[in-house]
DNA sequence: CCTGGCACTCACGCTTCCTGAGTGCCAAGT
DNA sequence: ACTTGGCACTCAGGAAGCGTGAGTGCCAGG
């Protein structure tokens, strides 16, 4: 259906279209590659090519653009992942290593894919509910006050203030910490909200209306899914010359913490990389963009994606390539701290 | 020099040109605003001003456009902060006091922000350096590995790993832990680092490598004021219909929170409410916008920035409105939690 | 000092024209 | 059965020309 010389064709068309941004036509293809076969050969694949939805001429008589389709079979089938040169990992790797703290990696991963890909660059963070409590510690700021403070295995650190219905001493927090810490110590945060509902029985009842306090506390902080924030950087590079028609939707889909959360979702349920392509983006103000994600975490769990978001006509393996080497040392940093 | 009618023009000249982002014209003055003169006499009031330099055509024969220099006038003597509606006012509060955490405080307050004034809303978090400490917490995840949290009375809480130079015991770390409340609790953070530094005498010499390691990290957390974060939102107005020029630069500018921080601290010292206006604004990339920004703080103290940025025809008292209510609201919250 | 009148200017929108890159198709060549 | 050169055709985009109207500056009279 497709022989060998359409499929480069298309590649050809591709690789031109993104590197120049104009819809690229016969000459211009048998000059640029070394196909050596005349134009009008040229064009005769590339009706066959636009008559199956692979390309497509913006008007009569210009070059041919990619459709989504086009782009989807080069993604597939046509381009590798061009790994990242010894220096962009030397400098990825040493700019992660300086992290200190969960946030700061997340800032780092954001700005550090931004900058890789010249893209808007789209990092979530390691969610809640698949990590393991590591610590909790409650600290009495007041006798009526409690701060609770979650400490996970991936290094988040989550807090809450707790206002008591009855004034508390020292040795009661010191009860209340041990009895948590001692139940939720090492399980996963998804069970620990089942433990914890049942731990109430465990508390002297003159202690009980305190300890529900906290304990509803924890348990609505653990159940909040949503809480699994994202955060986004290289918004700049939206304004590059081209695409600039939908920029305000896009703008505004990137502010919409529960869009991003969704379309993450749908990209791929694995850690596997993944591209979305244009109209294949449930989002209306996406479709002209393409999301380059990628799952990571520590070990052999994903614990949550990362992505980047650019037009369509976008270097799919050049960011493929970096989407998955930053994915890959995310996830090695993570592990470690 | 400037009576009373030639201020009242300008005064309409901004307004004018602020609602419809066009140049505006002699007899479009007379007609909108009931100034009972003929345009002729407008229009020499209009020479005058444009001679003084409050305004400016963009080319012969067409209206003309306030300046910076007008902006600057209108501002500061022909407006005043327009108070949000009562309905509004009530929605701030309730929004605002759903918060839980700092995080979502500062987050609800950038969204707030961008909604009411339809620009993108800035938000710096409220400096350390100015806060108390309420409580110092170690927790030890490991033999040779310390969690340190540090919390101030503005609710925010940071944390550090710290890996130890020896392996430690529950108790070597409950007495380090009640030594640094002792000598930091109600203390504020830049005394506090002076005090952490001659602390290590009274730790028995056995502990002292690991305190040392502690204290270090303790210091380096508190004296990185470079760790203030700013948090901005709204960013989709900036693709507004009218300036798409710069809007490149004024993207990356954000971005930049180096230089951000920079603004906002030359916006003005203290908590009023000012507005940087065009050129005034040291960062190239910001020329073209104005910067509506007010310190808040809880009790009488400021303890960061929050502001609006949006091109230099922007609603003035509409924008100074609603910066000085959100800061004043963020004030009471902060001072509550 | 205000006003009406008048000549002048010029951005913007409109049409028109032209050019060149690119196409589709066909008939001849391999 | 595929490839190729030739040829007529199309059409976006830029250049040039034109008209219009909003807006101006200036002046002379109230």
């Amino acid at each position: 259906m497709l022989d060998e010389r359409k499929l480069a064709v298309l590649r050809a068309i591709v690789e031109d279209y993104v590197s120049t941004n104009e819809p690229v036509g016969s000459k211009a293809l048998v000059d640029r590659h070394n196909l050596d076969v005349s134009p009008a050969t040229i064009r005769n694949d590339m009706a066959v090519l636009e008559e199956q939805g692979y390309i497509a001429q913006p008007h009569t008589s210009a070059g041919r653009v990619p459709t989504d389709k086009g782009y989807r079979l080069f993604v597939d089938r046509l381009s590798h992942m061009k790994p990242l040169s010894a220096a962009e990992r030397r400098a990825i790797q040493t700019y992660l290593a300086q992290a200190y703290g969960l946030d700061d990696v997340v800032m780092r991963t954001v700005r550090l894919l931004a900058q890789l890909t010249r893209q808007v660059a789209v990092v979530q963070y390691p969610s809640l509910s698949r990590s393991v409590v590591r610590h909790i510690e409650l600290v009495r700021l007041a006798p009526e006050r409690l701060l609770v403070v979650l400490i996970t295995d991936t290094g988040r650190v989550e807090q809450r203030m707790v206002d008591l219905p009855e004034p508390c001493e020292d040795e009661d927090v010191a009860f209340l910490r041990a009895l948590l810490n001692a139940s939720l110590d090492g399980r996963r945060l998804t069970d620990a909200v089942r433990i914890v509902a049942g731990l109430t029985d465990s508390v002297p009842p003159a202690g009980r209306a305190n300890a529900a306090a906290v304990f509803s506390v924890i348990m609505a902080n653990l159940a909040e899914r949503n809480e699994e924030r994202i955060v986004f950087g290289g918004t700049a590079n939206l304004a590059a010359p081209d695409f600039s028609q939908g920029l305000r939707d896009v703008l505004q889909a990137l502010e919409e913490q529960v869009v991003l959360m969704r379309v993450l979702g749908d990209a791929s349920d694995e850690s596997l990389l993944s591209v979305m392509i244009g109209t294949e983006n449930p989002v209306e103000g996406l479709q002209t963009t393409s999301l380059v994600s990628s799952g990571y975490g520590s070990g052999g769990e994903t614990l949550a994606k990362l992505a980047v978001l650019g037009p369509t006509r976008m270097d799919y393996p050049g960011t493929m390539g970096a989407v998955s080497a930053v994915a890959r040392y995310v996830g090695e940093i993570l592990m470690e701290s």
